[in-house]
DNA sequence: AATGAATGAGTTTTCATTCAT
DNA sequence: TATGAATGAAAACTCATTCAT
């Protein structure tokens, strides 16, 4: 392969993957914030600056859109958990980061949680179907379960812990408050949006687990 | 007028009622089971058994139907908040009447969650709209404030306590274990569904209450 | 019920059928004139006169409408055939009318040919699906052996003749001059689309069948 | 032009050559498959193994390619024709050659029939309007014509008989069996697709034909 | 001669809503 | 109060064709 030749397939993969990606941008921003019944292919298409075929010729159809949309938000996520690296702190550390990281990164990702509002909406019918999300097994609970261990052995942590029911209320505590910020902003007739209010939140979460795992 | 017609006014008044009434019940249904936007009126009509006509003579339209219906969630939760008088009771009975209600209410409850999850994908816009929805003022944040306020008092719970903080974590932890049911069972791979899992999430939020509030 | 309301049912049913009606006329016509690939649903509902929503309102789709359509002439064609009465002629008779009744019919619906031409390129997946056509026990075999036999064995006719392969012939003999009247009429470079044209086939026909049949 | 360029221009129009076979075998398969508009350009393009353009490329458009196919199926018809050479027989020889070429013709060809099927719907308008097909003067007819009037005058023959009546009765036997061979099998409900009926219908052929002819 | 990317115009289908009775 | 028939607007999706290289 000449130098002329791997320019051109440089460029033609890069202008494929970047217009799959323009699409897939467009797509996660309409999705959020429309749901998949409420975006248009229209919309996305207009959104990503390309002709609307081209999300069928890329994609499928409308819903084979959506479960990439899907697969690509946990590829994301996925990627940043890893990048902890809990293990090699001590336990109160690793919980503060942990806790931390699950907050940030989803003030930072609200798409992502208006995403999964409406795949639960869907029953997860698309996650359960895509084998990408199945393979991308998160280690987060394993390192959590390892953390939890080791802090109750060094007498840090109350015993006895399942790290499942624990994750679930971490992700709760953090996921709640953006994805029903809406509801709760009507329900009590005031403001839940600004940022003195989320630093609020996320001094209270630390506080509440703060509390469960101390002995 | 006599009795012969009063009878019928007062059966086709109780026709109207039921027939609403069906309409609302089945909307509920559709509703949440696929959001404002997967919902068919004419599913709602066909599960209601009624003509779709109808719907539209007693509800002007889909959406004015989907603000009925949370209306009438709203009023439902808000006459059940009635009955639990938290005042009568002392601090720890008080929470614990609270953490309980909120929790199994939410169980058994679970088209409210839908409705609301879907309702958060709009911007909460409905409920925005809706003067009834507003005039429904829930007692329960006061309440808890006096309970909050009461057991630090008395030396029992942690002082200083923001009582719409601690409202929003205690519904975190029971709401989002069922909004997100589905998929959490997918990415844990695991089955959420069952009565004991309902059970030791239950459980579990007690203790992390508990731990929060007891000095 | 009253006079009024079995008004008002005649004229409601009366529309309806008649709308249905419409549709499949106009549809007949459309599959007839493009094949149900070239057809158009607004053509056939414009040909109608009627809303194209109707169309799928009574008959779901376009490929169910088309099973519809072939149902009807079939339905048709069946009724046509009843009207025979071959068992009451002696065999050369019932010959002759059988002959004359399969070339005229025919000749006299076009459309029944071209759907039958389309539905052939369709592998007849249409026809196999119909429980309708099936249903429609076609008698005219049964009676062509019987009137075969009859005629066999009062010394008319050719002994063992097969009665399938007979019909086959003769519906050959009808149906290809029709059916490929355009390809013929250009590799001939002839029009064969005339009145004496189709007289000298039909008279063709006869000697042909004739000659075959006679001892 | 040295040695070297002329091999490669040798293998250039070599390979133009079986991409354009290739092609339009392909498009053979699919056009008698699924007929003019059913037919899909890269359905052609990806049973040829080659990039949809090169279609273009070479055909010009997809109509342009169904004529090239019509025409290329007209041409290895003629050719077989001319190999006949029924005017060296005796006049029952050269029939009994003739309807035994028809039937095999056909018989082998099935995508022959299909397209002319299918070609009749679009009433032969691309037969019509190539001058190729309408150059490939069929000498057929006027070899019949000759040896129908050598068998008359010899006494072999029934006298008069009209030639293209004649063949049309030919074809429309040989043809119908396979042109609608799908929905006889569906209205019969029975497998017309096997060998042994096959042969039975060309066994039937043979006796119709010659009982016609036969004084 | 060959290819992958991109497009416009059309086609089927859906769905909330209204009409007429 | 109740219904079946009818509709308009919009949505997803298709497909032949062309562009750029």
């Amino acid at each position: 392969m000449n130098r002329q030749q791997k320019k051109q397939d440089e460029k033609v993969s890069r202008n494929t993957r970047s217009t799959k990606l323009k699409l897939l941008k467009a797509a996660t921003k309409e999705f959020a914030d429309k749901g998949l019944n409420g975006a248009r292919v229209d919309g996305i298409a207009s959104r990503a600056g390309v002709n609307k075929q081209l999300l069928y010729y890329y994609f499928g159809d409308k819903e084979k859109l959506f479960v990439a949309v899907l697969e690509a938000a946990y590829v994301k996520l996925r990627k940043k958990e890893k990048e902890l690296h809990l293990e090699d702190m001590n336990p109160w550390q690793a919980i503060e980061t942990l806790v931390g990281f699950t907050f940030d990164y989803i003030a930072h990702n609200r798409q992502f949680v208006a995403l999964l509002n409406d795949e639960n909406i869907h029953h997860a019918q698309h996650i359960k179907r895509s084998k990408t999300i199945k393979g991308l097994h998160s280690k987060l609970l394993e390192l959590l379960s390892e953390v939890l261990k080791r802090g109750a052995k060094e007498g840090l942590f109350r015993k006895n812990v399942d790290p499942i029911e624990f994750y679930i209320s971490l992700a709760s505590l953090c996921y709640f408050f953006f994805s029903n910020n809406h509801t709760l902003s009507a329900i009590f007739a005031r403001n839940l949006t600004g940022a003195a209010q989320k630093e609020a939140r996320r001094k209270h979460i630390f506080e509440f687990i703060t509390a469960y795992l101390k002995i």
